[in-house]
DNA sequence: GAGAGGAGGACTGAATTTGTCCTGCTTAAT
DNA sequence: ATTAAGCAGGACAAATTCAGTCCTCCTCTC
C-alpha cells in the first residue's frame, strides 16, 4: 500500500516534540505521550530505536527521559525512516532474492533499485529544521 | 514498510510482458503466469484491476485473453499502482481522519502530503516505453 | 453445446503491524 | 540503603493486511 508505519508517524512527532517544546531539558516518554496523545509502551518502543540510531539520546534513572541526540538541521525524515523502520526494500526481492520467482529474468529490478534510491532521497532532503520552519512561518 | 505490493509487481510484469512478447495478438493469462513463473489465479487479479483502468483491455471466451489498452508511451508506473493498489496513502489520515489521534494538532500532514505528491510524480514520470527502453539497450 | 477463458465474490492462511505486559536495570531523592 | 521514577528490551496477544485459492457464472469460438 506503500504506506508509512505508525511507529515511523509516532517516532516522528516524538522528535518534532523535542525539538520545540523540549528544548533544553530532558522529557520523558510519558510526557510527550500525553501531551501528543497516544500510547506511552509503543512510543517508547520508537524512542528506543531513535535512540540506538543516534537520533534521540535518553538519560536513565528518575529525572531520566529523551534528549535530541542531534541538531535539527542534522536529521533527516529519511534518518527517522532507517531508524524505526530499517533499510528500505521497495521490492521483495530486496529482502530475500529467493522470494521472487522471476528474479534472474527480471526486467525492472534496475528501475525499482532507483526508485527506491530516489524515494530515499526525497526523504533525505527534508532535516527536521527545515521541516519545522515549514509548520511555523 | 513503504513497499510495493506483490500484486503490483505481478501488474507491472505483465504489462511488459504484453508489451514486448505480447504485440498484435491477445495473451491468455495462462500463458503470462506459466512464461513469468507465478500463480495463474493471483495473476488474474491483477489482470482485472488493470482492466478496469483500461490499461488492459479483454476479449472473453475460447480465445480470449488480454491485451494492452493503450499505447506504451500513454501508461505509466503510477497508472499501474493506481489501478491496483488504489489511491496511494502515505498516512493513515488521508484514508481516516479518525485513525489519527492527533489530527487536529498535527504538524506534519502539510509535509506527507506533499512527500506524496512527489512520489506520485515520480512513479508518473515513467512510462512503460521509457521502461523498456532502459531494459533493452 | 462443450470447452476455453475472463469476471468476480468468498474465503483461508500467512505475515506483518500494532500494541500490551512483564521483568530488570539505572539513578535521584529520601 | 531503600524506594520509586523511568529507560531497556524480550515475549506475547490482537488486529489488520496481504497473498493466494476456490468456486460459480458469464462469454464466445468451434
Amino acid at each position: 500500500m506503500l504506506q508509512v508505519s505508525r511507529k515511523f508517524e509516532y517516532g516522528l512527532h516524538a522528535v518534532t516534540y523535542l525539538a520545540t517544546k523540549g528544548q533544553g531539558r530532558v522529557v520523558t516518554v510519558k510526557e510527550m505521550a500525553d501531551d501528543i496523545g497516544f500510547s506511552q509502551e509503543f512510543l517508547s518502543k520508537a524512542m528506543q530505536s531513535l535512540k540506538r540510531a543516534g537520533i534521540a539520546s535518553s538519560v536513565q534513572g528518575v529525572k531520566g527521559g529523551y534528549t535530541l541526540g542531534r541538531e535539527t538541521v542534522e536529521i533527516t525524515v529519511a534518518d527517522i525512516a532507517l531508524a524505526i523502520e530499517g533499510k528500505p526494500h521497495l521490492v521483495r526481492c530486496g529482502v530475500k532474492a529467493e522470494s521472487c520467482e522471476v528474479f534472474s529474468s527480471c526486467h525492472h529490478r534496475g528501475y525499482m533499485g532507483t526508485l527506491q534510491l530516489k524515494i530515499q532521497d526525497l526523504l533525505g532532503a527534508t532535516t527536521i529544521y527545515s521541516l519545522l520552519q515549514q509548520i511555523a512561518p
